[in-house]
DNA sequence: TTTTGAGTTGTTCGA
DNA sequence: GTCGAACAACTCAAA
């Protein structure tokens, strides 16, 4: 057994380790948190903390397990669990860390303390579910209780199906028949305390190194957001407060971020659970549909990825194995960097870059721009979203990139290429959004801002901007890009 | 089994 | 400047 280090007297530690040990009311409960990182609406600590027992709440870092953490969304692990930390410390409690593999983890916790439960909030990746499954059936051969518990999701993706018992492949019908049969409880309240088992040992956060140091481009993220339960619901509220209403015109507006709800990074860590964000739309007596279509698209990603556990390294679609992707890794640099030429790929590959997140409409743009202008193969920019999205949700991310490649379930069909710079007059239209990534161009006149290469010279010069110094020429032309992506969607459909 | 209607977010062209 | 059609068939879900 290890015991950390304290100033009590050894009378108190021999009181202590009777207590907790050789005498116990009951034996203790392991409530294993993985990405339901709160304490309101968390099922699996309303059980645990129901029951009685004394609680050991653990968090572990599986390491090398499924899918790395990309560097963005380390940053918010580590902001989000410093305060789950105090949340629960607070409440009288303790959050332990360990790190390694979770079978081995749990069995020596099992063994060093005598608990006889273990509990967890599902999770939906394949290499998730592999994990969680050999751990409930090693459990249970040694009678042990294990218990999983549904916390993440409005609808279990088995709960939903087709008349013919199959999972809904497009959209729309899995969300009607979505909604057609769930009801949803109302949210649990956070436990009032915790009586957790003292003397576990933990890790210390700052050991596991998730924030990045020199240079330290993560706390500049964080100027932008602030992680944690508390913060997600403030966002929630204010959200609710006002800008639902208007969300179904204004999320297309990246040039005024207040109007979408910019949830993604709590919800992907759990946060806040989509339950609470459905009763409080409904409480606040909404009736916005189109945000709660959002939360069903979220649904459904998390449907898809269950039943094709390879979402974000196969093609949905299998024809699409054989598209002539024809990419250059200089062109695809420059995307990521944010310096193609088109100004409102470069604004939003530049606003990911800097702040781990990205407006919805311009996700589109960049994705489509990455596809089908530089016909690059989607998994390169999941890749890099995964790497630079502070959410880094792992259904959301691969079946949006699938959505946009035409590959994917109820896809954008191949011919939809986004116009990089109607886009931008369309939906940045005075060039706010433009001129705070790129002040570089910002002294353009609005009528160029989204089209630099067609400015006449003295324009240009006006403001400073020479193109293929200050500001790169367009990496492609969009005519001939959009011509032979649409020729290279037919040569791989026939 | 066959049929029928529907399907997140777009662009371009020509009247 | 505005508007409808074409893009190109295909898959899915339910009757």
């Amino acid at each position: 057994m290890v015991v950390k280090a304290q100033n009590h007297s050894f009378l108190q530690r021999a009181i202590d380790f009777i207590r907790n040990y050789n005498m116990p009311k009951q034996n203790p409960i392991i409530v294993w948190l993985r990405r339901d990182l709160r304490l309101a609406d968390n099922p699996v600590l309303h059980v645990a903390v129901h029951s009685g027992k004394p609680l050991i709440i653990l968090y572990i870092d599986e390491l090398n397990k499924g899918r790395a953490l990309g560097g963005a969304a380390e940053v918010w692990l580590h902001h989000s669990l410093t305060d789950l930390m105090k949340s629960i410390s607070d409440k009288g409690g303790q959050l332990i860390l360990r790190r390694g593999e979770a079978a081995a983890i749990i069995d020596e916790i099992i063994k060093e303390t005598g608990a006889d439960e273990v509990h967890w909030n599902r999770r939906y990746e394949g290499w998730a579910r592999e994990i969680d499954e050999a751990i409930k059936t090693d459990l249970k051969s040694r009678a042990l209780k294990v218990e999983s518990h549904k916390a993440n999701l409005l609808t279990e993706p088995w709960e939903v199906a087709t008349k013919t018992g199959g999972f809904y492949k497009v959209f729309t019908p899995f969300w009607r028949a979505a909604k057609a049969n769930f009801t949803v409880d109302s949210s649990l309240p956070a436990p009032g305390s915790f009586d957790c088992v003292s003397g576990v040992a933990s890790d210390e956060l700052n050991d596991w190194k998730l924030l990045p140091t020199s240079p330290d481009w993560g706390s500049k993220m964080m100027d932008e957001h602030t992680p944690g339960e508390a913060a997600a619901m403030a966002r929630l509220e204010s959200f609710l407060a006002g800008p639902v209403e208007d969300y179904a015109e204004q999320r297309d507006r990246p040039d005024d971020e207040t109007g979408t709800s910019k949830l993604s990074p709590h919800l992907a860590f759990g946060e806040i659970s989509p339950r609470q964000i459905w009763n409080e739309t409904k409480d606040n007596d909404y009736t916005s549909d189109k945000f709660l279509t959002e939360i069903g698209w979220r649904e459904f990603s998390y449907t898809l990825l269950f039943y094709n556990p390879n979402l974000a390294s196969e093609n949905y679609k299998s024809d699409f194995d054989k598209f002539p992707w024809d990419s250059d890794e200089a062109k695809v640099e420059a995307w990521r960097r944010g310096q193609t030429g088109y100004p409102m790929v470069d604004a939003g590959m530049r606003q990911l870059w800097q702040t781990g997140w990205q407006h919805n409409r311009v996700r589109m743009i960049c994705a489509s721009f990455l596809i089908k202008h530089l016909l690059t193969d989607w998994r390169v920019g999941e890749a890099w979203y995964w790497d630079t999205l502070l959410e880094a949700d792992p259904a959301s991310n691969a079946a949006s990139w699938q959505w946009v490649a035409g590959s994917g379930a109820d896809a954008s069909p191949y011919f939809r290429i986004f116009n990089p710079f109607s886009q931008g007059e369309k939906f940045d239209p005075n060039g706010d959004y433009v001129r705070k990534y790129i002040p570089e161009i910002g002294r353009l006149p609005k009528k160029y801002i989204h089209q630099p290469w067609t400015a006449p010279k003295h324009v240009l010069a006006q403001a400073g901007v020479e193109l293929g110094k200050t500001y790169p020429k367009p990496v492609v032309n969009h005519k001939e890009a959009r011509e032979k992506a649409l020729a290279g969607y037919k040569e791989s459909r026939s």
